[in-house]
DNA sequence: CAGACTATTTTTAGGCT
DNA sequence: TAGCCTAAAAATAGTCT
């Protein structure tokens, strides 16, 4: 019983064992982010679609608007010094809806 | 020498120790995410604001444009479905705007 | 700050319920 | 699916460099 051995970072094949992980290793992340957030007074946000298509999530602020300034003054920042024109950077820009749960 | 006794989940006083352990746990949450992104096949966004004000950002997914058509499906299916009709759940709205970097 | 070290805690794979 | 259990693996607090 217990473990064979290290596991491999790829890609697990049967379907069962993916979920169980799956759900297994989201409590983990989850709660490390929220360790994270309270432990070192950090913004995190995070964002899982399961295999199976649901959606989790996580947010250490409560007042959306605080992040959003956040994001939006980062933008002006960077903007103005001209970072842009790094090529080992890539602009991206994400759009995320959720609904908000209770996770553990 | 070697820690105390088990870690308290409050904020870390000291400014030093804060830093380090945020440098330190950082390390772990985005490796965690990165492990599930891959093991699950689930498809990760992670956004972290250090005290200091640094971004720090890991997505497992190429194409933004594949993220973004996923939430904008997800929200669609939800109306449709009417869940905002549940007084449990609070919808949320993020914008986020973030440069892609290396990590670990 | 970033890396090495290490005792200790925490996470977790696999099995079972 | 989710929870309990256990041995093994991984993460990490504190310290030093």
């Amino acid at each position: 019983m217990a473990r064979r051995g290290r596991v491999e970072l790829r890609r697990i094949e049967n379907r069962i064992s993916r979920q169980v992980r799956f759900s297994k290793r989201r409590s983990g992340l989850f709660k490390k982010a929220y360790e994270l957030a309270v432990l070192c007074d950090a913004e995190v946000a995070l964002v899982v679609f399961s295999p199976a298509g649901k959606l989790y999530e996580f947010s250490s602020v409560l007042s959306l608007e605080k992040t959003i300034d956040r994001y939006q003054n980062f933008m002006k920042e960077d903007r103005y010094v001209g970072k842009h024109d790094d090529p080992k950077q890539v602009l991206l820009y994400i759009f995320i809806c959720y609904y908000r749960k209770s996770y553990w």
